[in-house]
DNA sequence: GAAACTAGTTACCTTTTGGTAACCTAATAT
DNA sequence: ATATTAGGTTACCAAAAGGTAACTAGTTTC
């Protein structure tokens, strides 16, 4: 009755969902995301786009997923510095996992949040 | 230059993916989907399957599933009795998502891990 | 009477995540 | 001199998530 999990090959499947997942977990990270989306933005930008994150955070966002490659940083020596984000192609990879993400969430208010 | 983020029609997207992060983050909601999706499966099964899951995580995670609709829960009276867990028609609507998790998943190890 | 099986619960602790408020550096404008 | 802009950092704290070990209840088999 037992199948897949546990045997290696499905070990492999579990272990990269837990990749994924931890990519875009969290509480900030798919705003952020999706915040670049529209275009490469600064520091400023993201924080005006995304009301009630704090500078803190909103490093620690960044720096975690220019880690993970999913974004990239660009400094300009411009008076005073500015500092640009952008999505990296393997960021941009990420739509169609977010459309899914919107699309049953939006389904699940439907069904079960109801407001 | 700053778009979407923050209008109505906006927000109310952000709000849906947040809704859908909700429900499949942490560590063991989508282990216990997966095995579920193999069958419907009582307490210690799903145990087995995920093998280093303790039972009070486990006891916790089922209950927010089931809080969620996500999965169901039947109580046999045999003896010893038994319980047997069962994903929803909502549960396995979760597929195309899941599936989109382990897609990218793999892309990113791929491309990122390396190993 | 003791052990085993099912499906959990309880108390306790550690780690991770998220948040606030104040501060820093360099340069330019008033 | 002081304020402002840009892009952060620091110290401190609270809450949530995750984990361990022991224990529970009811029944049945040894």
């Amino acid at each position: 009755m037992v199948k897949c999990i546990d045997k290696t090959a499905c070990r492999f499947k579990l272990m990269a969902s837990r990749d994924a997942m931890e990519v875009i977990q969290g509480k900030w990270k798919i705003p952020i995301i999706i915040s670049l989306s529209f275009g490469n933005k600064r520091f400023g930008e993201i924080k005006k786009d995304i009301a009630d994150i704090s500078p803190k955070i909103l490093s620690q966002e960044l720096k975690a997923l220019e880690m993970n490659q999913i974004i990239s940083r660009t400094l300009f020596d411009s008076m005073p510095v500015t500092v640009e984000y952008e999505l990296t192609p393997l960021g941009k990879s990420l739509k169609p996992l977010l459309d899914e993400v919107l699309k049953w969430g939006l389904h699940f208010r439907k069904q079960v949040v109801k407001k």
